[in-house]
DNA sequence: TTGGATGTTGACTGACCAGTCAATCTATTT
DNA sequence: AAATAGATTGACTGGTCAGTCAACATCCAA
């Protein structure tokens, strides 16, 4: 009962298999690392045969790619939906940050393959989707100048270094994860939330506005 | 006069050409990447034979983790220095980072390789340098310790989070640069300097002692 | 029932490249 | 001058793997 069966639609036929391929990469990649694992891994990981990767895929890279572009695409999504919305600059960088690592415990592995094998590798795959990348940053860095032109944030601070200073510390922190250099209970992750907008907002805040948010702990419970 | 001779001590005979291969590989692996290059393009590009490169190296790999620990051992030190003097938290931090800044500017292409293929790379190296990298991050998480300790920095931020907040800004900088998503005038290595301490150290300062430097600019000039 | 389209298989190939090694060269010592 | 040790050379080997392809399976439409 409620075997595989073709889509609803007259649409593609048979896509199961390829996302089967796709979260296997995921976890060979972050197992054993985009260079040193085999395509044959691959296969075996999602339990089909190895020519079927090519019949999904043009290449080992483009499955990599496909990991990327479908994650990053969703996390631009995001931005731009916080961009437009009329929340005060606190809570829009809160809300990137938190869709971040939300996005790490939902998906460790994915997120793990994402910035080792591209966000830092400047070669290869880094190169291929900087403009990618670039866009996150020129996003952040709009948000970032508006705080400013409302007073909120010190001039003195370029919007664009701002924004990559923001990214930076979170990717800092997942790659603290990554290399359980920091713990990882789910108070960890609240808490990381927390003390990154602490830190790169009161760095930015005017001392007009200062924070005065709650010292101790601002988590659930 | 003063031409390549045998060392003055009764120690090893000719290091000339060990250098040469390694700054050979810097600029190998800086434009190619470690994992897309041939041993042969290093030997090329250092103008010896193949098989020299397998005299003063036991692997492509050792010619990796030499350029590391080269440069990462210098840092360690640093860090140490300025750990132990008597400076105030922003000044230590400040010369931490421009340690890091001038080193880039100094020799982009060691820095880049550093961050892209052993910093960055979770796997492989980055699992061999692991101990290495953590005790930059311990040294400067003591620096901050001390900081919150003396009530400058506030106490509400882990020691260790700050710590790696800084190097994230920091790494995040560096690679802006290397992927030239970021100027790279002298003005701006200045500038950099400055909004970096600007903006970590007025995100974790304690309200009382508040960030009153220079608005405008700090720089030279 | 047949035919075409799409999905699936895995053995095979062609290229690539890290590392080896035997030979040659250079310097130093006696 | 002969001997020893280290430096230098580059052709070669062995193994690895991305990508191909021809065959087989399954599904649907006419």
């Amino acid at each position: 009962m409620s075997a595989a069966r073709p889509p609803a639609e007259g649409a593609k036929a048979a896509p199961d298999k390829r996302r089967l391929i796709l979260d296997a990469a995921i976890r060979v990649f972050a197992r054993q690392g985009f260079h040193s694992c085999r395509v044959s891994d691959i296969a075996d990981e999602a339990g089909v045969a190895y020519g079927l990767v090519y019949h999904y895929f043009a290449s080992k890279d483009e499955v990599l790619n496909t990991l990327f572009l479908e994650r990053w695409s969703v996390m631009l999504e995001l931005i731009r939906e916080v961009d437009s919305g009329p929340l005060p600059v606190r809570e829009k960088l809160g809300a990137i940050a938190a869709f971040i690592i939300d996005s790490y415990r939902h998906d460790p592995d994915l997120m793990k393959v994402i910035i080792v094998e591209v966000t830092r590798a400047a070669n290869s795959f880094g190169d291929t989707h900087i403009d990618t990348i670039r866009e996150a940053y020129e996003l952040i860095g709009g948000i970032v100048e508006k705080a400013q032109a409302e007073g909120q944030f010190k001039a003195e601070i370029e919007a664009r270094f701002a924004a990559m200073a923001f990214y930076g510390v979170i990717e800092q922190l997942l790659t603290g994860w990554i290399f359980n250099l920091r713990p990882q209970g789910e108070e960890d992750f609240e808490r990381a939330k927390w003390m990154v907008i602490e830190t790169v907002c009161g760095g930015l805040e005017t001392s007009a506005v200062s924070a005065r948010s709650a010292p101790g702990n601002t988590l659930h419970d």
